[in-house]
DNA sequence: TATCATCTTGATACGGCTTATCAATTTCAA
DNA sequence: TTGAAATTGATAAGCCGTATCAAGATGATA
């Protein structure tokens, strides 16, 4: 596991720790390799960690990748017919533009809209942890 | 047919017209049904038309809610794991304030984000014809 | 309005994605 | 080191949405 993900890795520990859960030589593996991603398919990690280890079942991938979602590591997405594991990390100010004609997905990111969510939050008392800003709609090719 | 959906009729029966495709009695009812909401799922509608028609296919819903999507009077959007067919009608967009200690939701709006949405997809060459955004955190009550 | 090619329907089989099941294995506190 | 408890891997099962196809409905045409 690179040192550059110790803060994650603390997180993930803390977590397992709360919940009387274990750490696992597949869930290390696992996690470091998602950390590298912005966002990734459990079907997409399961044939990119095959290399490494190739007895890594499919099943456990999606059962960690739902682990790091109840951790605060990660958050799933639904889109098309598969579920994409956004890393909570990267994400922090990226929002999606996705096109509901060829599925194209562009990020962006907003501090005025950020700081307006925050505004929303406190006036209701609320204080943020993560959020999910998805915009759909037609890019400019498939508008025609 | 209630006559306060002449234009959505018409909608329809000019991309029946483009497409070689018939107005029949299904399609019409399940227009009717689709536009007293703002969103619904296949299989709600399914369950809902059921009173009205107990012969009605599943199949013959999701169909016809897609057509809806190709004539430009709904927008279906992935939602946990089923699919959303929102009423593209129904603009007014409530945001949602969620707490993740005790799953509270509040509803707000707020204008100048909606502004600012749009303001980015122009910018990337997106016409939005909807959205999402949820904020997740703790209320005033849970963060203690 | 009767005809009939074409489209649509309803029932259901099918396929893709995700979760449940369970015996074997691994973890970790004592 | 030991053993209770959690985890894994293989795969069955479940869910959602689409494809298939025979039977029925639609609507352009005469």
């Amino acid at each position: 596991m690179a040192n550059t993900h110790v803060k994650e890795m603390k997180a993930l520990k803390e977590h397992l720790g709360k919940h009387q859960l274990k750490l696992t030589r597949q869930r290390e593996l696992i996690l470091s390799a998602f950390l590298r991603q912005e966002h990734i398919t459990a079907e997409a990690m399961y044939h990119q960690l095959a290399k490494s280890d190739p007895h890594l079942g499919l099943a456990t991938i999606y059962r960690t990748l739902n682990l790091f979602c109840d951790a605060g590591l990660a958050q799933a997405r639904h889109f098309g017919s598969q579920t994409q594991y956004d890393n909570i990390a990267h994400k922090g100010h990226h929002d999606h533009l996705i096109c509901t004609g060829c599925q194209k997905i562009v990020e962006f990111e907003n501090e005025e809209i950020e700081r307006l969510q925050e505004e929303m939050a406190s006036k209701n008392g609320f204080t943020i942890t993560t959020h999910r800003l998805e915009l759909y709609g037609l890019c400019s090719r498939c508008r025609h």
